[in-house]
DNA sequence: GATGAATGAGCTTTCATTCAT
DNA sequence: AATGAATGAAAGCTCATTCAT
């Protein structure tokens, strides 16, 4: 961020330029949003947003990041609170939940998940496989104790990643073959079927 | 298509603005080719490229196309001819090709991969997807004839999809700590355990 | 130069553009010159100055270009027509000869001698310095021929800088105490005595 | 000046809107200057800037016409103490002493220098021009009383503007060829002959 | 008086597309 | 058919200046 802000309204400013940019991407897409438009759906001068934020960049940065661990949070409560001791079940409402999450905030998740080679999302994704491996370790020292799980980095990198694109496809070309459920049950089972592989 | 060149020569210039755009792509990433710098690299004016093509959209769209049945056609005459009766080994060698191809051809499937998205890809994947399915038919009405496998649509769907974009996303991101081979085993234990699950 | 021109019409747009630059300069002086200002006064669009040069600063570069050559092309000639074996008068003819240029040509010349320091103008006073070398080294041999002068290479770069900006000042100043044909006498006073030291 | 300050902050405020005007020169360059720049390194406000001055221009004439008067005043008092009765030997110490100025106090002078045109330097020149008058006049009085020399002051105009300039433009363009002694012997040798022509 | 957030006109530059030749 | 010069809307960004606090 260029500059801390000294008086109160400009942490308002702020947060209406991060708030702007997001309603932008969900209105526009990602490839046409524009910083004269950001300005405009933030009701102030493109001025106002260069005082913020060096450029456009990181702008849409801050909104990643701001975004993340917002998200984050919220689905480390989520998960906390699923009274399930099945990874199962564990899973399939892991999935659940993203879709949910894709499906709502208009098309802003989408957008990132589509553009996410562009953005600084690798971050967030570390972060998100960072959480998954702790509690991943957590789950089967629980209930696996017997046997540790081999590669378990490599193991989330690869169901992070098949999963959240595979939802993203998915929530993108609204394939009228395949439902919403289905592809929550067979992802679960791929992942379940996955970890459990090698196990008695 | 703008139109249907039924001459030589047409048929000749729709090839080399094709190869024009894949060289670009490759030189320059999607983002910055424009449609100058494609007409300069295949030798011609930009006024023939819209001769040819709407817009530079149908031009990269038509690439595409092309690129997809070609790397189809030579994936299945690759898969002819793996030796193997076995489900890992089909599914490991896949994978393994399909490394070599992104690792290959300079950026340009890399690029076409990064930006998914913004491509007509939906028809290619579908086409995968068409083959894919009919030769999963094939091997396991062969190896597992006592079983029909469920959903056998939807689970090569989230496998395409899974892999695709697991590959692809490690090619560009370089991750130090998770080598090639590691991605090709934990993929091919993930779809092998995935389609052999609830099977004797 | 962005690129050569293929077609006739080219060549002309260059003089155009170059003409139109000339004009704002002329105008709107050098600091207050814009693309759009250039283009408007060429009656093209901004692209096409584009087309031909790679940015504002090039094409202002070329037109310093060209009329150095144009200048010093002119000023050759003049010189060779003046019919004075006399230092003195030569010096004051060519002195009044740059006024004369300076005055006329709106102000382009003035804007350019005023921003010097901004514009590869070194180029130009290199080659004046050169040709002011040859023709002193001609003269001195000629009429002095008993004692070749010291230092002649920095007695003209001192000669030229010195009186190239004591009249770009003076033009650009319009001191009222201080007529033009005052200047031009004592600079030729000045140069001549300077010329002349330690003559006998 | 917008405000003729009669308190002692005022006066404190206005020193240090100058000074850091002369530091953001010597740092950025004069191009490069912004009112924000300004306000920040002299640690007030931009409002507080504009309390004060006008605008940029107005502070930026303000830092000239100091400098103008402290720079005399130091010269006069180093013209003093020339030991020197000799005119070559005032004239060689003088432009010494310039190319130490120009050459210390970071680049703040050679940017006034070499923007000459865009600022009121007009006036510094003709305070100098003044000074040099009174001193020459007193000095050629004194040492050659015979014969006054006519047009002194256009001498002078043409001698300061001569000196000024080509040791501003010797010290920005770095010229390998010619040295700043052999600069200084030459300037000195012209305007000593100059000033010393048609004397016995 | 002092602050500094906000402004917005205006700059340079790009590039998909057109159309006279 | 082929050409490529010309277009111009629109982008990202800057900075002197203002004015509500």
């Amino acid at each position: 961020m260029k500059k801390r802000p000294q008086q109160e309204r400009s942490q308002q400013m702020v947060s209406t330029l991060i708030e702007a940019t997001a309603k932008c991407i969900s209105k526009y897409g990602l490839d046409a949003v524009t910083t004269p438009k950001i300005a405009e759906m933030a009701g102030v001068s493109v001025g106002s947003l260069y005082q913020y934020y060096d450029d456009k960049q990181a702008l849409i940065e801050a909104l990643i990041e701001q975004n993340t661990h917002h998200v984050i949070k919220e689905f480390q409560e989520f998960v906390i609170q699923i009274e399930a001791e099945n990874l199962d079940e564990i899973v399939r409402k892991s999935i659940q939940y993203g879709f949910n999450l894709l499906g709502q905030s208009d098309r802003l998740f989408l957008e990132i998940a589509k553009n996410w080679h562009r953005l600084p999302v690798q971050k967030m994704v570390n972060i998100w496989q960072g959480y998954f491996l702790d509690f991943g370790r957590l789950f089967f020292a629980k209930h696996y104790q017997s046997h540790a799980i081999q590669n378990l980095h490599i193991k989330f990198y690869i169901i992070v990643n098949s999963t959240l694109f595979t939802m993203m496809q998915f929530m993108s070309s609204n394939n009228p073959l395949i439902s919403q459920d289905e592809v929550v049950n067979e992802l679960t089972d791929m992942i379940v079927s996955y970890l459990q592989q090698n196990r008695s």
